[in-house]
DNA sequence: GTCTGGCACTCGCGTGCGAAGAGTGCCAGG
DNA sequence: CCTGGCACTCTTCGCACGCGAGTGCCAGAC
């Protein structure tokens, strides 16, 4: 087990890295942070600390830098979650306060994030499975051609095309419609399925087929892969990634634009709480220089989607995780408010 | 004015230069293509095409680049669009139709004009204000709250909140349904206005409050501002800027993230066909360093919104503006029959 | 007039070398 | 167990040098 000095100097030596972006080497580590020994002893708890594998050597006769078990073990036992000021919070309240949409919501919140944290920010909507029902609409745009409209009570809108097998009348669509509404509004997504079951069986035989096309592309929408949608922005903010960037940007790029890795990403954070993903930790490849800091966020007590943000591992994780957590409260609280 | 043998030479500089990322020499250029003349020749017709401006030197001593100058010349009257093959345009058409909805289109189109070019995609949404209405739909989501829903001929769909000043009943909504439809369906966003005005009239005192919020809020999404979206992909390919990329990419970024300054981009080519806006040719000086191929798609004779690519000005122009105009030519197509 | 070959000149780039500096590991003594 | 000292290792930086690509210009040929 390392000495509770030994953690000190870990700790000393993540803070100074983040800030410098620089190896930092034993006396440097002693004129910074007051320790109270000297750098050869220093040096002995650094030597001890990178045969625990905590930190490297970039080669000889440089100074060290944490790996990615040295982050974990900072993150872990050797940093909090640090607050945001009053100050900081009104900013992010007044922010989000001016938000239209469920779109600009989550809009304002991407940049919001990307500011605060000066790094790629991203954000899911509200994922469907785990909101309720508000309201399902049906519009005939043509004879055999339907729109099917879901709202959640998280204010997220999907629409659907439907082709009819054979042409759907206005007094079957009204049927539908109120039948619908009855069964599923209010209700969780999860339960709709099994709400509308059996629905085709009261109408005439000529509309069922209609009526099954509708409830299959209703339950189509539900599908894990179609129902999540999210937004990132801060893109830019991948420039200051570092010096040896151009190798390192690309795989993000990429990354960031398939939103199947993005989702998992997200989705593989089952903690209650900030949820941080170090370096070699994150399964996709692109993103093994990079951590994840993430969380989820609801308007009630349960989460119903997640944010976070994509930086170097080298990033200031205190404040970091400080700022997505506010960030999901605050957002938690205007979605509950619409 | 310049013989035909300088813009010749130009040209082969702008070829080479764009093949090989390298300031291209007299000697080199004899050497590719056959001129029937000596480096000594070509060296005095660089002379005279710097001293018009249409090339430069990195530094004495070095081989000449073409300047933004001279790659509009290179795209005015020494290369054509480059034609995409046959394989090329089942590929292109392959790919966009199984498309499901709007959204589905935009993002194929993104991608494919991304992988096309290997540069970063722009596809701009059908504006409202070129399109037609098909439907204008109204739920009741709560007492005194309403959600307006716009559908247009070419498959967008907008969603705004309304907020009612007093409760508004099952019989007034259905009524100023049926009224909105039968007044503006399948009329232009643009006469909507004009169409809509005197419509609280025919309403009850108590009612007309409702209506009239309802009706700016329609209004509302016409503004310019709101009534635009766009999508963007491939910023992996910024990565392919070239070596001096990091200080280049970061302002690219920003500017990529700015809608309004994309749109504006998009919305200042007024050419009919493919228009090509190279380096400082770009008012936003973050863009200063990259070209942009735009051009307007359709469904019928009209365009109804743009897309294009974003790039460095060291692009292959003709290939880039074939496959630009391509893709525009298919997504009208897929549109029109949807 | 226009093109060509020749020639001197400029400059950027890569290389090699040496000094400086930062940082380490180890050891003996407090 | 901590500390000061010391030798050692590497990287980095500055600098001089030579190479080579490329140019500009000129005199002569077609």
């Amino acid at each position: 087990m390392l000495s509770e000095r030994r953690l000190q100097v870990l700790r000393a030596i993540v803070q100074d890295y983040v800030g410098t972006e620089e190896p930092v080497g034993s006396k440097a580590l002693t004129e910074r942070h007051n320790l109270g020994v000297s750098p050869a002893t220093v040096r002995n708890d650094m030597a001890a600390l990178e045969d625990e594998g905590f930190i490297a050597q970039p080669h000889t006769s440089a100074g060290r830098i944490p790996t990615d078990k040295g982050y974990r073990l900072f993150v872990d036992k050797l940093a909090g979650v640090k607050p945001m000021t009053a100050p900081e919070r009104r900013a992010i309240q007044n922010f989000l306060e001016g938000a239209v949409d469920l779109d600009d919501v989550v809009a304002r919140t991407v940049r919001l994030l990307a500011q605060l944290t000066r790094q790629v920010a991203v954000v899911q909507y509200p994922s469907l499975t785990r909101s309720t029902v508000r309201h399902v609409e049906l519009l005939s745009l043509a004879p055999a051609r339907l729109m099917l409209v879901l709202i959640t009570d998280t204010g997220r809108v999907e629409q659907r095309m439907v082709d009819c097998p054979v042409p759907f009348g206005e007094a079957s669509l009204a049927d539908l419609r109120a039948r619908l509404n009855s069964r599923v509004a209010g209700r969780r997504f999860t339960d709709v399925p099994s709400l509308v079951e059996d629905l085709p069986d009261a109408f005439e035989a000529e509309d069922r087929g209609t009526v099954s096309t509708v409830l299959s592309t209703l339950l189509e929408t539900l599908v894990e892969e179609n129902e999540e949608r999210l937004m990132i922005g801060g893109t830019a903010n991948l420039t200051r990634f570092g010096h040896d960037f151009p190798l390192v940007i690309r795989p993000v790029l990429e990354a960031l634009e398939e939103q199947v890795v993005l989702l998992k990403l997200l989705g593989e954070a089952k903690d209650p709480g900030v949820t941080v993903r170090i370096g070699h930790e994150n399964a996709h490849e692109g993103l093994n220089s990079t951590s994840v800091v993430s969380v989820g966020y609801g308007s009630g007590g349960e989460a119903v989607a997640k944010l976070g943000v994509v930086g170097p591992t080298r990033m200031d994780y205190p404040g970091t995780m400080g700022a997505v957590r506010a960030v999901a409260r605050y957002v938690g609280q205007i979605l509950a408010e619409s």
